[in-house]
DNA sequence: GAATAAATTAATGTATGCACTAATGTATTC
DNA sequence: GAATACATTAGTGCATACATTAATTTATTC
């Protein structure tokens, strides 16, 4: 829906601007592909074009749109070969954010973000509530990275689980059962517990390659070659 | 200098701006904690506020700058802890670069983009002149991540350089003979080449690694907390 | 009727103006 | 002289108007 913005408060018109179209775009309200223009954005969300401009800036350098000069914004699709270049990088970033916790001694506070969303995966799976499932299993990769205390790699890690968002939401539900991911990360925190650096890097290394290559095959086989 | 942006051609002058200014920030021609009002900006470029806030909209999101309400644009400082956070990531991104070189088979003249560059390193080295060897060992960084191919991987590399650059700059005279960086490409090359993917990866790490430790000491030691 | 040229439209890039508000300065009080 | 209230300034956020130019339509020619 996303109607009209509210100016509820200091925040500035151009943050809104922004916050709701990454929404939009998040949720597939506003699906891959599709073009519109900056005066249609900006008419939708009762803001001039100058506030939309400025979101559709952002996005763009965040991925998520191409600003096509005379054609308006355009939803980036997602392509096969998009996602793999994004897997590729969330590989990178997540298994060198084992290794660095690895080398940490954690408290059992830190250790506790790890395990608990590990267990309501299991617990989503016993229930066969991928939505409840899919929350869990990002609220660990999340963890993962805060917990390195390092803000670029988080910012990073979530900027492109932004853009691989739809992909993951689209094909949630004719993916097999995620079943040993759970075993996955309890092997990946385990590692970390005994500071197995090198063992937790790749452990997620592999965890990663493994989501990759079934998201791809996934995506092949049902002919979703943009989202 | 840089002077009035001349409208030379189809380039719109708010990417004009935001090359120049991206320049003028990592030569140091805006130095580090340095804040300048919008109008200012335009006015030293010869253009309006609009395009300098398109700009600084970018260049925040790069990670360059800090736009702070009523004091104008802020040239962001490089923390020690910072430049920790940053060559986390590009150790991360690069040596996943190098897996994934070595899990390909590469023609000569792929590998020669990664050995062309090492050997001008060691080449600058005898001739001790720094500059160049900071060029040529950048060339080789930047080739490796090049040649996977990952379009956003390279992007990331690119963007985080950036950030780093300064540092970098300030650092090359007072630094060490920087002797076994050339070692240390090479060997990575040699695991590339022999398709050592697990080898090639942790060499590059070590090498990342060991330039993170140099630079922070670096930093330290000279009290060059804000950079 | 097709092809080219001219004219029109429309979307963006940029400049500008206004309103709002944080920051600063001044005055008044004790 | 310090503290608070008030007035002033100045910078930004946003809307709007204008200029530019790509795209489209119409007109004209063969």
């Amino acid at each position: 829906m996303s109607a009209s913005i509210k100016k509820t408060s200091g925040v500035p018109l151009a943050e809104m601007t922004y916050q709701s179209l990454r929404e939009d775009i998040l949720n597939n309200v506003l699906s891959a592909g599709e073009q519109i223009l900056e005066k249609e954005l900006g008419e939708r969300l009762g803001v001039s074009r100058t506030p939309v401009r400025e979101a559709c800036v952002r996005l763009e350098r965040e991925g998520l749109v191409d600003i096509k000069p005379r054609h308006g914004i355009r939803i980036k699709p997602i392509s096969i070969n998009d996602m793999a270049e994004i897997y590729q990088v969330l590989t990178a970033l997540e298994s060198e954010a084992a290794r660095i916790l690895a080398a940490r001694d954690l408290s059992a506070a830190q250790i506790e973000r790890l395990t608990r969303p590990t267990m309501a995966m299991e617990q989503a799976m016993k229930e066969d509530d991928r939505e409840a499932w899919a929350a869990s299993d990002e609220s660990f990769h999340l963890a993962l990275v805060e917990l390195t205390g390092n803000q670029r790699l988080l910012d990073l890690v979530l900027q492109f689980w932004g853009q691989a968002h739809r992909a993951r939401y689209c094909t949630l539900y004719i993916r097999p059962k995620p079943t040993d991911s759970t075993r996955d990360h309890v092997a990946v925190v385990d590692a970390i517990c005994l500071g197995n650096a090198e063992k937790a890097a790749e452990i997620h290394r592999i965890h990663r390659v493994k989501g990759k290559e079934a998201m791809l095959s996934l995506l092949e086989k049902h002919r979703f070659n943009q989202l």
